[in-house]
Parts: structure tokens; sequence; C-alpha cells
DNA sequence: GTTTATGCAAAACATTTGCATAGTC
DNA sequence: GACTATGCAAATGTTTTGCATAAAC
């Protein structure tokens, strides 16, 4: 995982490097999304502007992407390359990636009938995923039995 | 429509004052999206921490809405109250609302086939507005003509 | 008169930049 | 050895907070 981060960067003829080798791997290990300053102070050894200048570079390299929490707060992720979507999780944070989704067709129709040229999009979704569904379960049956 | 805010904020119990009639001013003056920090420039005279915390309790009475940029900038804008989504013109700023959208179907059909429990969502649409269009197109001509 | 809002300055963050030094290729 | 990346500290930019004062109801 990490390899693929560091791999991506050489090959857009960036140098391998310690600070760079510890910020794949702080993202690798990484279960959810994530911000710049965790990451940084996972690393306290790496400087700051390092930590920010990697981030933008992995973005560039499109295997790092933003995604846009519900209050507006935007957090990095592991990334598909290319477009996607996400399905986050508003209770744990996790976030499964959307490649097939059929929105384009749809804006394209809503796009032309209001004379607007379409050029892109951005959509997050948010809700439970199944394990946070089934904790929850869980506990209701727990406490169905406790009664 | 600067009426129309403040309205919003004595329903909601708070009190008209004259720092806040000047925000409401500001932004139904605001042609576009804006930041925090463009009102708080128009307003000089007023204290920057009255400008956030009006642009704030305006957010949460509905009146006013956060706009993603394709940066990942946040912007504010003049919003319809409840759900709705934007037509974003990556060129001159303008955004139309989009009210009925069809979106919500489409996500419920992709969400339950991964077994994930939708609760909400964020659409941004870019691309460029009717206006923008035909400007581009007069340029073209006028070239033409120049030829 | 009580309560809420304001303005200011300071604090708190998050991110970027300049530059001398160190590490890669 | 030439070029790139790093670390640090400082600068920048945005937003929040504490608190005494002022305004609204």
């Amino acid at each position: 995982m990490a390899e693929e981060l560091l791999d991506s960067l050489e090959a857009q003829g960036y140098r391998s490097t310690s600070p760079r080798r510890a910020v794949a791997n702080a993202i690798a290990s990484q279960q959810r999304h994530f911000t710049a300053e965790e990451i940084r102070e996972r690393l306290p050894k790496v400087g700051r502007a390092t930590v920010y200048r990697s981030l933008k570079l992995l973005v560039e390299a499109g295997v790092l992407c933003r995604v846009l929490l519900e209050d507006g707060d935007l957090h990095y992720q592991l990334s598909h390359r290319g477009h996607h979507h996400h399905l986050l999780c508003v209770e744990c944070g996790a976030s499964e990636d959307l490649l097939g989704c059929d929105i384009e067709d749809l804006l394209r129709q809503v796009s032309s009938a209001h004379e607007f040229q379409l050029s892109g999009h951005w959509l997050e979704v948010y809700g439970r995923c199944r394990d946070c569904i089934s904790t929850q379960t869980q506990t209701e049956k727990t406490q169905m039995a406790n009664v």
C-alpha cells in the first residue's frame, strides 16, 4: 500500500526519501480519512512543511484524494485513481469508493435543461456503513435480552 | 432580500441590530458566492467577530448555505431553505439552485446495493452558465469578423 | 433592568514560504 | 557534483474566544 504511494511519486520524477516513506506508511496504516495535522502528529520527527508538501504531491499524483465531511471539513484519504465518489460513514468514518455511478447521465439531463454546460461535479454520500448498522443491531439485541 | 435574512434571525429570537443589518445588506447585494473575509472587507466598521458570528447564525437559520468550489474552498451564498444543489459557474461564479433533482432515488439504489444506510449527500455541479456560454460565442463571432 | 450583542485584542489553528543545510541520484 | 528535498522558523490567513462596554427588548 505504502509502496504504491511512493511508486506513484517516483513515476512523476520525485525522489524517494525517508520522510516521504514515513508519510506513505502513516497514510497506509490509516483506517479512515485524516487531516494533514493528524499525520504530522504521528510523525513528530518529520517537519511540518514536509508533511504538507508530501500530501499535496500525492493528491496531484492521484493516489490521495480529498473527502468533504458533512460539516464542511475537508480530509484526505487513499484514493482510486480517476473520478469516483465516496460512501462515507458518519459514525465510524469508514469510506467506500463508488466507482460506477450513473450520476453523470442524470446531471447531463439536468444541466441541459438549465442551459448549463456541464464540466464536472463533486458528490459525497453520507450514512452508516454495514459494520455500524450491524453493531447497532447487536446492541439492540443485547438491550432486549437484558430487559 | 436583506429583510428576509433579518426576519429569519428574529424568528429564532435573535435581536435586530445595526451590525446585523449591515451584514444582511452586504450579503443581499452580493452577486455571487463569497467568503466571510469578503464581507468583512466591505464592512470595515463592523467587528470581525461580529461578521463571523452573523454568518454562522444565518447558516443555522437556513437562509445562507455553503458551496464547495471545485478547488475545495468553501464559500457562502444565499440559499433556498431546505435541501438543494447548485449549478456553479466556474467562469463567473454565478450559481443557480437546483431544487427538484432526482438524485435521491439513484443514491437510494446505490446505497442499498452496498448495504449502506443512506442519511444524506452533498452534490455540487460545475460548468458554465448560459451567460458565459453566450459571451464566448459572441467573442468567437467577433474574432471571426476581425479576420 | 436584564439579557444579548458588539468590538477589540489576543489566542488558536491551519497552511505556506524563505532559506540554509542535508540527502538523492 | 548537480539538483531536489528537508527542517526550521517565521509569515500568512482564517476563525474563535474572553471580556469589558454598549445596545436592544
